[in-house]
DNA sequence: CACTTTATATGATTCAAATCATAGTCAGTG
DNA sequence: CACTGACTATGATTTGAATCATATAAAGTG
């Protein structure tokens, strides 16, 4: 990829709107590039946090595996999203793992080239913490779902959630939704199957669509209620 | 309290920690001081994000409701701890609720200003980032923790992780730590009850003083395997 | 086009934890 | 110092969801 390419990449990606077109190819001048085939790791929980990411094209997930190897999926990210910025902004290992799920390309920055990189960008450091303002007000309120409700409930929240990021039609089998979900695969398919039956979602192999987002809200919001 | 008390109070404060003393007692003039009684909410979820928050004498805890009324603590915060930031952030409604847990001294910054402030702060602004993503990594570990581990490997999980902020000796009660874990107070007393069988903690009424840390931390690492 | 893999589907059984019920114990308060 | 409310404790029962077991369908692959 050229210069140029790079440089429209990051005008595009919303934490790098503020810049002015020299800012910009200064950044782009410290990134590079990387692609990667379907289903390879960007980074490994554990691993040392060197690289500062940002996907341009394509889409990532990001997750951590419990004690007993099941799989729960924290976040998917595409284009213009970063990745990988708790541990560069903490300096620890990498607290998750990174896996593409299609084809994917993405720039890094070194972690140190960024940080100091944002010391004279204040614009760009507030733009990061409303960013990350957000990834924890969906993680805290995930925590609380996860914590008190039904899986039900919660596989609607995580429905609603992705839906308000990507529209009505959701690119998900019913696996990666369980591992969002935190639950198993068969429940899930039972949920959706249900859900479904009630006109509330319309699905095919690895889609699904919201028909009813109304009904889909009462159900993650409140509980029937009998 | 007077100017140089509320300018002690920021400098011990690690997130101000950058600051000199002109900057200082700047940021303590935009501040004002609020005292509650313990049960008081500083904020509810859902309120408009007015203030910035600094803990300067007791204890807050953020918490969420779930659809059935049970609550959730995100998380505790003590002394020279920032909360309400991500309401403040991100310019969006408090998405949880703060009650002082006893008496509760905080200092107030109003949203704007505080917002005005750190755009001149780059320093600051780094810090704050870096607070964010720890923040953001703690409540991750607890996603996947809540997603896939058994309730006695969460709780002690939640053990440590309390244990690493606020030393081996716990000031809650059974029903407080059952609210972080995402259990019932019975259940969390039943547990309890077994580790202190087993020799990992010593309790009285509100406290639990950790005893034996490794068994703790396998416990909570590894499923027993058996 | 046969063949393997991945996704969806459903029934039967088990199990961890919630719920329901009851009681003792400690701390603070009038 | 009796009394009230918060905390700890335990047993019995229920239940939501995991687990185990198959099965069918659709999509990729040589």
């Amino acid at each position: 990829m050229k210069q140029s390419g790079k440089t429209e990449i990051l005008r595009h990606s919303s934490i790098f709107s503020s810049l002015n077109d020299d800012e910009l190819s200064e950044l782009a001048n410290l990134a590079i590039e990387k692609s990667f085939m379907p289903n390879e790791f960007t980074f490994w929980d554990g691993d040392a946090p060197e690289w500062f990411y940002i996907v341009t094209e394509g889409k990532v997930k990001v997750l951590k595996h419990s004690s007993l190897g099941k799989e729960f999926i924290i976040a998917f990210f595409g284009p213009g999203e970063m990745f990988g910025e708790v541990a560069v902004f903490e300096n620890k290992p990498y607290p998750a793992s990174a896996q593409t799920v299609t084809e994917t390309k993405v720039i890094g920055i070194k972690r140190e080239d960024f940080l100091s990189f944002l010391v004279n960008r204040p614009q760009v450091a507030l733009k990061i913490i409303s960013v990350l303002a957000g990834r924890l007000r969906d993680a805290q309120s995930r925590l609380r779902d996860l914590a008190g409700e039904r899986v039900e409930q919660r596989l609607a929240s995580v429905l609603l959630m992705l839906s308000a990021k990507l529209g009505l039609t959701l690119p998900f089998t019913r696996q990666e939704i369980a591992d969002m979900v935190g639950t198993t695969t068969e429940t899930a398919i039972r949920i959706m199957r249900h859900l479904k039956d009630r006109g509330i979602i319309r699905s095919v192999r690895g889609k699904v669509t919201i028909l009813d987002e109304k009904k889909l809200r009462l159900l993650a919001e409140g509980p029937p209620r009998v």
